[in-house]
DNA sequence: TGCTTTAAGGACTAATCAGTTCTATATTCA
DNA sequence: TGAATATAGAACTGATTAGTCCTTAAAGCA
């Protein structure tokens, strides 16, 4: 057993293909756009990721489980609840300074690019919004015991809200709003959840 | 001069592309998909829209055009500015339970397609935008003044906050949230504006 | 040395795509 | 009637697409 090991790094095609389809979408990107950016011949392509449609669902995939990991590293480290959702509106504005913010969501591009016609996608989309919304719910909640939030509001509904206007800031983004258009925005959402009362 | 009219409906024929679009979106989208549906022969279709791109920027403009006529008429045929908002975000959960109020926002969907790489898309994007903030505006200032918002907040912003929850909430309904769910959502958008002071 | 796997590259397939060209027919007005 | 335009349909072009196949070389381990 035990043939000559793998050359190129995994990862990084992965990333690297990730980001083309995170720019371009789906269909617009090219077999040889992948095989050029990646680094790869076509047959180490085909031999490790068997079909364009099997790389791009693990990239969502990969995509999905990254950044579930990466709010809850936010949630566990911050000060307090409502500080981690202060830090991740304002980082929206921040990222929205460089192109790298400006590609909006992933999951969400691709959601608007095949909308209902793959169940895959529509399962990693719902995989992740309901991870992402669950740690919101757990935010809220807290930011609710700490008395930061009105205890009147139904979290569920909160934390739904909050990723809505991701979704939306995301989008603008995406479509090249100025960061301190995003920025004034941001504000206003996290003002509003922190003032509102009654549902 | 004078020839043969043109015997099927161009008003029609345009409608047809647009909802092909506005489900599929451009790239997915093929020429038998458009023939089929706008019910054409290759060489009427030619003749008529020169070419597939041509046809989709007027279909974008279109849209553009009757989305902001439509929210003028809202505005103006509304008891109150309040009332207009209220019926606005009421009205994305109540289309959320046709298939037909599940396709997003044409110009946004446009937007997450192609980013930054067409110009004129990008210009109907900013067109669209522009007055359907300007619209939002005068909403906002209008209601502010009969005591409903808070006149500490910024109008141009809460035009913008409103903006981006919408296109939040049409992008959540074409991902297949339920009209419940989107309901929740644009209720305490709404109460949020009513209830928050100081920007 | 053999077995196994990776890698690179070139040739190729089969389908699909938007768009063109051509012929024939229909319908309007002057 | 005749000029002008619309319609229909078929044939075709040229480019691009994802994916397959095959050959040759490299690199690991037993």
């Amino acid at each position: 057993m035990a043939g000559r090991p793998r050359k190129f790094n995994l990862e990084a095609a992965y990333n690297a293909a990730t980001d083309l389809f995170w720019v371009q979408g789906y269909e617009t990107t090219s077999l040889d756009q992948l095989l050029l950016m990646m680094q790869l011949s076509k047959s180490s392509f085909y031999q490790t990721f068997s079909s364009k449609k099997n790389l791009f669902e693990q990239c969502l995939s990969r995509y999905d489980e990254q950044s579930v990991v990466d709010m809850k590293k936010a949630l566990a480290g911050a000060p307090s609840a409502i500080d981690f959702i202060r830090t991740t509106f304002s980082q929206l504005s921040a990222e929205a300074q460089r192109p790298s913010g400006r590609r909006g969501c992933l999951i969400m591009n691709t959601v608007v690019e095949f909308a209902q016609r793959d169940i895959k996608v529509a399962r990693i989309f719902k995989r992740n919004i309901k991870s992402t919304k669950k740690i919101f719910t757990e935010a809220v909640t807290s930011a609710q015991t700490s008395g930061e939030i009105s205890e009147t509001l139904d979290p569920a509904i909160v934390a739904d809200f909050l990723v809505t206007t991701i979704i939306g800031l995301k989008s603008q983004a995406r479509a090249g709003s100025s960061s301190k258009k995003i920025a004034d925005i941001a504000d206003l959402v996290v003002a509003s959840i922190i003032n509102t009362t009654e549902s």
